[in-house]
DNA sequence: CCGGTTTTCTTGAATGAGTCAAGACAAGCG
DNA sequence: CGCTTGTCTTGACTCATTCAAGAAAACCGG
Protein backbone atom coordinates (compact mmCIF):
# COMPACT_ATOMS: atom_id res chain seq x y z
CA UNK A 1 0.00 0.00 0.00
CA UNK A 2 1.25 3.77 -0.99
CA UNK A 3 1.00 5.45 2.45
CA UNK A 4 0.98 9.35 2.58
CA UNK A 5 4.37 9.35 3.80
CA UNK A 6 5.20 7.95 0.64
CA UNK A 7 3.18 9.94 -1.53
CA UNK A 8 4.78 12.56 0.33
CA UNK A 9 8.46 11.57 -0.45
CA UNK A 10 7.74 10.99 -4.36
CA UNK A 11 6.66 14.79 -4.64
CA UNK A 12 9.40 15.62 -2.69
CA UNK A 13 11.90 13.36 -4.55
CA UNK A 14 10.12 15.08 -7.87
CA UNK A 15 11.38 18.88 -6.78
CA UNK A 16 7.67 19.49 -6.00
CA UNK A 17 5.92 21.32 -3.01
CA UNK A 18 4.03 19.21 -1.11
CA UNK A 19 0.44 20.93 -0.69
CA UNK A 20 -3.00 19.18 0.53
CA UNK A 21 -4.36 19.41 -3.19
CA UNK A 22 -1.09 17.39 -4.96
CA UNK A 23 -1.18 14.99 -2.16
CA UNK A 24 -4.75 14.26 -2.68
CA UNK A 25 -4.33 13.92 -6.17
CA UNK A 26 -1.61 11.43 -6.22
CA UNK A 27 -3.11 9.29 -3.74
CA UNK A 28 -6.60 9.04 -5.72
CA UNK A 29 -4.35 8.23 -8.95
CA UNK A 30 -2.78 5.52 -7.22
CA UNK A 31 -6.13 4.35 -5.82
CA UNK A 32 -7.83 4.77 -9.30
CA UNK A 33 -5.33 4.15 -12.42
CA UNK A 34 -6.40 5.96 -15.49
CA UNK A 35 -8.65 8.01 -13.74
CA UNK A 36 -9.58 11.03 -15.80
CA UNK A 37 -9.46 14.96 -14.18
CA UNK A 38 -13.32 14.97 -13.59
CA UNK A 39 -13.13 11.37 -11.71
CA UNK A 40 -10.04 12.78 -10.02
CA UNK A 41 -11.55 15.86 -8.96
CA UNK A 42 -14.65 13.80 -7.65
CA UNK A 43 -12.44 11.51 -5.39
CA UNK A 44 -9.62 14.93 -4.06
CA UNK A 45 -13.06 16.21 -3.05
CA UNK A 46 -14.47 12.97 -0.70
CA UNK A 47 -11.14 14.08 1.64
CA UNK A 48 -11.00 18.47 0.95
CA UNK A 49 -14.94 19.33 0.03
CA UNK A 50 -13.40 22.45 -0.75
CA UNK A 51 -10.19 21.87 -3.97
CA UNK A 52 -11.10 24.07 -6.94
CA UNK A 53 -10.95 22.36 -10.07
CA UNK A 54 -8.07 24.19 -10.89
CA UNK A 55 -6.05 23.03 -8.16
CA UNK A 56 -6.42 19.52 -9.71
CA UNK A 57 -5.84 20.72 -13.14
CA UNK A 58 -2.45 22.46 -11.87
CA UNK A 59 -1.67 19.28 -9.85
CA UNK A 60 -2.35 17.43 -12.85
CA UNK A 61 -0.16 19.16 -14.83
CA UNK A 62 2.69 19.60 -12.43
CA UNK A 63 3.03 16.25 -11.53
CA UNK A 64 2.66 15.05 -14.97
CA UNK A 65 5.98 17.67 -16.27
CA UNK A 66 7.90 16.46 -13.30
CA UNK A 67 7.10 12.70 -14.70
CA UNK A 68 5.49 11.68 -11.52
CA UNK A 69 2.39 10.92 -13.54
CA UNK A 70 1.46 10.25 -16.93
CA UNK A 71 -0.97 11.45 -19.13
CA UNK A 72 -2.90 9.64 -22.03
CA UNK A 73 -5.82 10.56 -24.17
CA UNK A 74 -7.27 7.89 -26.24
CA UNK A 75 -9.36 9.21 -29.47
CA UNK A 76 -12.63 10.55 -28.04
CA UNK A 77 -12.05 10.50 -24.60
CA UNK A 78 -10.94 13.02 -22.15
CA UNK A 79 -7.29 12.89 -20.77
CA UNK A 80 -6.27 10.08 -17.82
CA UNK A 81 -3.74 9.32 -15.49
CA UNK A 82 -1.72 7.06 -14.20
CA UNK A 83 1.30 7.06 -11.73
CA UNK A 84 2.58 3.84 -13.86
CA UNK A 85 5.07 4.94 -15.35
CA UNK A 86 8.68 4.45 -17.24
CA UNK A 87 8.44 0.52 -17.76
CA UNK A 88 7.09 1.05 -21.19
CA UNK A 89 3.81 -0.16 -20.87
CA UNK A 90 0.83 0.49 -23.37
CA UNK A 91 -3.04 0.24 -23.02
CA UNK A 92 -6.23 -1.79 -24.03
CA UNK A 93 -9.23 0.84 -24.17
CA UNK A 94 -12.92 -1.20 -24.17
CA UNK A 95 -14.48 0.52 -27.46
CA UNK A 96 -17.95 0.39 -25.29
CA UNK A 97 -17.71 1.19 -22.04
CA UNK A 98 -14.05 3.16 -22.59
CA UNK A 99 -12.46 0.67 -19.71
CA UNK A 100 -8.65 0.99 -19.80
CA UNK A 101 -6.42 -1.78 -18.53
CA UNK A 102 -2.51 -1.67 -18.66
CA UNK A 103 -0.75 -4.16 -21.32
CA UNK A 104 3.06 -5.24 -21.65
CA UNK A 105 4.91 -4.27 -24.18
CA UNK A 106 4.13 -7.37 -26.62
CA UNK A 107 7.24 -7.29 -28.87
CA UNK A 108 10.44 -6.34 -26.37
CA UNK A 109 11.07 -2.59 -25.56
CA UNK A 110 13.06 -2.04 -28.55
CA UNK A 111 11.05 -3.03 -31.21
CA UNK A 112 8.42 -0.73 -30.70
CA UNK A 113 10.72 2.49 -31.32
CA UNK A 114 11.57 1.25 -34.45
CA UNK A 115 9.75 2.59 -36.92
CA UNK A 116 10.26 1.14 -40.43
CA UNK A 117 10.76 4.90 -42.10
CA UNK A 118 10.38 7.80 -39.74
CA UNK A 119 10.31 10.79 -42.22
CA UNK A 120 13.71 12.33 -40.84
CA UNK A 121 11.38 12.35 -37.34
CA UNK A 122 13.63 11.78 -34.22
CA UNK A 123 11.23 9.84 -32.34
CA UNK A 124 11.40 9.52 -28.56
CA UNK A 125 8.76 7.40 -28.38
CA UNK A 126 6.63 4.76 -29.18
CA UNK A 127 2.77 4.90 -27.73
CA UNK A 128 0.57 1.87 -28.32
CA UNK A 129 -3.18 1.44 -27.82
CA UNK A 130 -5.29 -2.10 -28.42
CA UNK A 131 -8.75 -1.50 -29.32
CA UNK A 132 -11.23 -4.57 -28.10
CA UNK A 133 -13.89 -5.04 -25.74
CA UNK A 134 -13.35 -5.54 -22.65
CA UNK A 135 -14.37 -8.85 -20.96
CA UNK A 136 -17.80 -7.57 -19.59
CA UNK A 137 -19.00 -5.55 -22.45
CA UNK A 138 -17.79 -8.89 -24.63
CA UNK A 139 -20.15 -10.71 -23.03
CA UNK A 140 -22.65 -8.55 -23.06
CA UNK A 141 -23.03 -8.15 -26.38
CA UNK A 142 -23.10 -11.90 -26.88
CA UNK A 143 -25.97 -12.49 -24.76
CA UNK A 144 -27.17 -9.82 -26.67
CA UNK A 145 -27.03 -11.45 -29.89
CA UNK A 146 -27.77 -14.72 -28.34
CA UNK A 147 -31.09 -13.31 -26.79
CA UNK B 1 -5.34 12.31 -58.81
CA UNK B 2 -8.32 11.70 -57.17
CA UNK B 3 -11.12 12.94 -59.53
CA UNK B 4 -14.60 14.05 -58.76
CA UNK B 5 -15.56 11.06 -60.24
CA UNK B 6 -13.58 8.41 -58.38
CA UNK B 7 -15.01 10.97 -55.07
CA UNK B 8 -18.46 10.19 -55.93
CA UNK B 9 -18.10 6.48 -56.67
CA UNK B 10 -16.07 6.40 -53.06
CA UNK B 11 -19.28 7.53 -51.55
CA UNK B 12 -21.40 5.72 -53.26
CA UNK B 13 -19.77 2.48 -52.59
CA UNK B 14 -19.66 3.02 -49.45
CA UNK B 15 -23.30 3.65 -49.42
CA UNK B 16 -23.71 7.12 -48.66
CA UNK B 17 -25.46 9.69 -50.40
CA UNK B 18 -23.24 12.23 -52.68
CA UNK B 19 -24.10 15.97 -51.78
CA UNK B 20 -21.73 18.49 -52.19
CA UNK B 21 -20.41 19.14 -48.80
CA UNK B 22 -19.55 15.31 -49.08
CA UNK B 23 -17.29 15.50 -51.84
CA UNK B 24 -15.66 18.53 -51.09
CA UNK B 25 -14.71 17.10 -47.51
CA UNK B 26 -13.82 14.01 -49.56
CA UNK B 27 -11.60 16.07 -51.70
CA UNK B 28 -10.18 18.36 -48.74
CA UNK B 29 -8.72 15.01 -47.05
CA UNK B 30 -6.89 13.43 -49.81
CA UNK B 31 -5.25 16.68 -50.42
CA UNK B 32 -4.66 17.36 -47.00
CA UNK B 33 -3.91 14.29 -45.11
CA UNK B 34 -4.17 14.70 -41.16
CA UNK B 35 -6.16 17.44 -41.33
CA UNK B 36 -8.38 18.70 -38.50
CA UNK B 37 -12.17 19.70 -38.26
CA UNK B 38 -11.15 23.13 -38.60
CA UNK B 39 -8.87 23.02 -41.36
CA UNK B 40 -10.65 20.82 -43.21
CA UNK B 41 -13.46 23.18 -42.83
CA UNK B 42 -11.47 26.13 -44.09
CA UNK B 43 -10.64 24.20 -47.69
CA UNK B 44 -14.06 23.43 -47.93
CA UNK B 45 -15.17 27.03 -47.75
CA UNK B 46 -12.51 27.83 -50.38
CA UNK B 47 -15.10 25.95 -52.93
CA UNK B 48 -18.47 26.39 -50.86
CA UNK B 49 -18.30 29.55 -48.97
CA UNK B 50 -21.38 28.57 -47.43
CA UNK B 51 -21.50 25.52 -45.33
CA UNK B 52 -21.84 25.01 -42.04
CA UNK B 53 -19.55 23.88 -39.61
CA UNK B 54 -21.91 21.25 -38.71
CA UNK B 55 -22.08 20.08 -42.44
CA UNK B 56 -19.03 19.27 -42.05
CA UNK B 57 -18.86 17.49 -38.94
CA UNK B 58 -22.24 15.14 -40.01
CA UNK B 59 -20.41 14.20 -43.38
CA UNK B 60 -16.60 13.82 -41.36
CA UNK B 61 -19.06 11.71 -39.08
CA UNK B 62 -20.82 9.60 -41.75
CA UNK B 63 -16.99 9.34 -43.41
CA UNK B 64 -16.00 7.62 -40.72
CA UNK B 65 -18.82 5.50 -39.77
CA UNK B 66 -18.31 4.30 -43.39
CA UNK B 67 -14.94 3.61 -43.00
CA UNK B 68 -14.17 5.91 -46.05
CA UNK B 69 -11.82 7.99 -43.21
CA UNK B 70 -10.10 7.77 -40.48
CA UNK B 71 -10.26 9.56 -36.96
CA UNK B 72 -6.83 9.95 -35.15
CA UNK B 73 -6.26 11.91 -32.18
CA UNK B 74 -3.01 11.99 -30.76
CA UNK B 75 -2.78 13.18 -27.14
CA UNK B 76 -3.36 16.88 -26.80
CA UNK B 77 -4.32 17.39 -30.17
CA UNK B 78 -8.22 17.91 -31.85
CA UNK B 79 -9.15 15.25 -34.02
CA UNK B 80 -7.49 14.43 -36.97
CA UNK B 81 -8.72 12.83 -40.58
CA UNK B 82 -6.98 11.13 -43.12
CA UNK B 83 -8.12 8.94 -46.15
CA UNK B 84 -5.34 6.06 -46.03
CA UNK B 85 -7.09 3.41 -44.30
CA UNK B 86 -7.65 -0.48 -43.82
CA UNK B 87 -3.02 -0.73 -44.59
CA UNK B 88 -2.48 -0.86 -40.91
CA UNK B 89 -0.38 2.02 -40.57
CA UNK B 90 0.64 4.26 -37.84
CA UNK B 91 1.70 7.78 -37.12
CA UNK B 92 4.31 10.27 -35.91
CA UNK B 93 3.69 12.87 -34.20
CA UNK B 94 5.73 16.15 -33.77
CA UNK B 95 5.79 17.06 -30.00
CA UNK B 96 6.96 20.86 -30.77
CA UNK B 97 4.69 21.52 -33.99
CA UNK B 98 2.13 18.64 -34.09
CA UNK B 99 2.82 17.26 -37.68
CA UNK B 100 2.21 14.36 -38.49
CA UNK B 101 3.49 11.87 -40.65
CA UNK B 102 2.41 8.23 -41.66
CA UNK B 103 4.49 5.57 -40.69
CA UNK B 104 3.97 1.50 -41.79
CA UNK B 105 4.22 -0.87 -39.29
CA UNK B 106 7.70 -1.60 -37.92
CA UNK B 107 7.04 -5.60 -36.54
CA UNK B 108 5.15 -6.85 -38.85
CA UNK B 109 1.28 -6.93 -39.34
CA UNK B 110 0.35 -9.69 -37.30
CA UNK B 111 2.62 -8.78 -34.32
CA UNK B 112 1.08 -5.44 -33.79
CA UNK B 113 -2.24 -7.43 -32.62
CA UNK B 114 -0.89 -9.46 -30.38
CA UNK B 115 -0.50 -8.35 -26.99
CA UNK B 116 1.27 -9.94 -24.33
CA UNK B 117 -1.56 -10.42 -21.64
CA UNK B 118 -5.10 -8.77 -22.77
CA UNK B 119 -6.43 -8.91 -19.77
CA UNK B 120 -9.76 -11.12 -20.75
CA UNK B 121 -10.36 -7.78 -23.86
CA UNK B 122 -11.36 -8.89 -27.19
CA UNK B 123 -8.89 -6.86 -28.98
CA UNK B 124 -9.48 -6.05 -32.97
CA UNK B 125 -6.81 -3.10 -33.36
CA UNK B 126 -3.49 -2.04 -32.07
CA UNK B 127 -2.87 1.67 -33.10
CA UNK B 128 0.97 2.70 -32.37
CA UNK B 129 1.83 6.37 -31.72
CA UNK B 130 5.69 7.83 -32.43
CA UNK B 131 6.46 10.61 -30.83
CA UNK B 132 9.41 13.14 -31.50
CA UNK B 133 10.55 15.68 -33.63
CA UNK B 134 9.89 16.45 -37.00
CA UNK B 135 13.04 17.35 -38.77
CA UNK B 136 12.31 21.34 -39.21
CA UNK B 137 11.46 21.45 -34.98
CA UNK B 138 14.79 19.30 -34.70
CA UNK B 139 16.77 21.21 -36.75
CA UNK B 140 15.00 24.94 -34.94
CA UNK B 141 15.85 23.07 -32.05
CA UNK B 142 19.73 22.08 -32.68
CA UNK B 143 20.45 25.51 -33.95
CA UNK B 144 19.02 27.33 -30.79
CA UNK B 145 21.61 24.75 -28.80
CA UNK B 146 24.63 25.94 -30.82
CA UNK B 147 23.90 29.68 -30.80
C1' DC C 1 -39.23 14.27 -65.87
C1' DC C 2 -41.96 14.43 -61.17
C1' DG C 3 -43.70 13.83 -56.54
C1' DG C 4 -42.77 11.64 -52.14
C1' DT C 5 -39.85 9.92 -48.65
C1' DT C 6 -35.79 10.06 -46.27
C1' DT C 7 -31.50 11.84 -45.37
C1' DT C 8 -28.74 15.77 -45.02
C1' DC C 9 -27.88 20.73 -44.42
C1' DT C 10 -28.66 25.35 -42.09
C1' DT C 11 -29.13 28.02 -38.19
C1' DG C 12 -28.38 28.99 -33.71
C1' DA C 13 -27.90 27.67 -29.16
C1' DA C 14 -25.68 24.66 -25.75
C1' DT C 15 -22.25 21.57 -23.57
C1' DG C 16 -18.06 20.42 -21.37
C1' DA C 17 -13.10 19.87 -20.98
C1' DG C 18 -9.70 22.69 -20.27
C1' DT C 19 -7.34 27.45 -19.84
C1' DC C 20 -6.40 32.29 -18.31
C1' DA C 21 -5.76 35.85 -14.93
C1' DA C 22 -5.60 38.36 -10.49
C1' DG C 23 -5.28 38.24 -5.99
C1' DA C 24 -5.23 35.43 -1.47
C1' DC C 25 -2.64 31.99 0.75
C1' DA C 26 0.68 28.53 2.23
C1' DA C 27 5.32 25.94 1.70
C1' DG C 28 9.88 26.06 2.49
C1' DC C 29 14.16 28.64 3.20
C1' DG C 30 17.23 31.33 6.06
C1' DC D 1 9.63 33.89 12.62
C1' DG D 2 9.17 36.36 8.48
C1' DC D 3 10.18 36.57 3.60
C1' DT D 4 9.95 34.93 -1.03
C1' DT D 5 8.15 32.13 -4.26
C1' DG D 6 5.14 28.92 -5.87
C1' DT D 7 0.34 27.28 -5.33
C1' DC D 8 -4.67 27.72 -4.64
C1' DT D 9 -9.28 30.19 -5.14
C1' DT D 10 -12.50 32.48 -7.79
C1' DG D 11 -14.68 33.37 -11.74
C1' DA D 12 -14.68 34.40 -16.38
C1' DC D 13 -13.60 32.55 -20.78
C1' DT D 14 -12.14 29.73 -25.05
C1' DC D 15 -12.72 26.32 -28.28
C1' DA D 16 -13.97 21.77 -30.24
C1' DT D 17 -17.80 19.39 -30.60
C1' DT D 18 -22.77 18.31 -30.05
C1' DC D 19 -27.89 19.05 -29.93
C1' DA D 20 -32.28 20.37 -31.97
C1' DA D 21 -35.74 22.08 -35.25
C1' DG D 22 -36.93 23.18 -39.50
C1' DA D 23 -35.55 23.88 -44.60
C1' DA D 24 -33.51 21.77 -48.47
C1' DA D 25 -31.68 18.45 -51.38
C1' DA D 26 -30.84 13.36 -52.85
C1' DC D 27 -32.62 9.19 -54.31
C1' DC D 28 -36.50 5.99 -55.47
C1' DG D 29 -40.48 4.60 -58.03
C1' DG D 30 -43.55 5.80 -61.41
Amino acid sequence: MTTAEQIERTLRAAGLRVTRPRVAVLTALTAHPHADAGAVLAVVREDLPDVSHQAVYDSLHALTAAGVVRCIQPSGATARYETRIGDNHHHVVCRECGDIADVDCAVGEAACLTASDDHGFTIDEAEVTYWGLCPRCAAARSTRATT
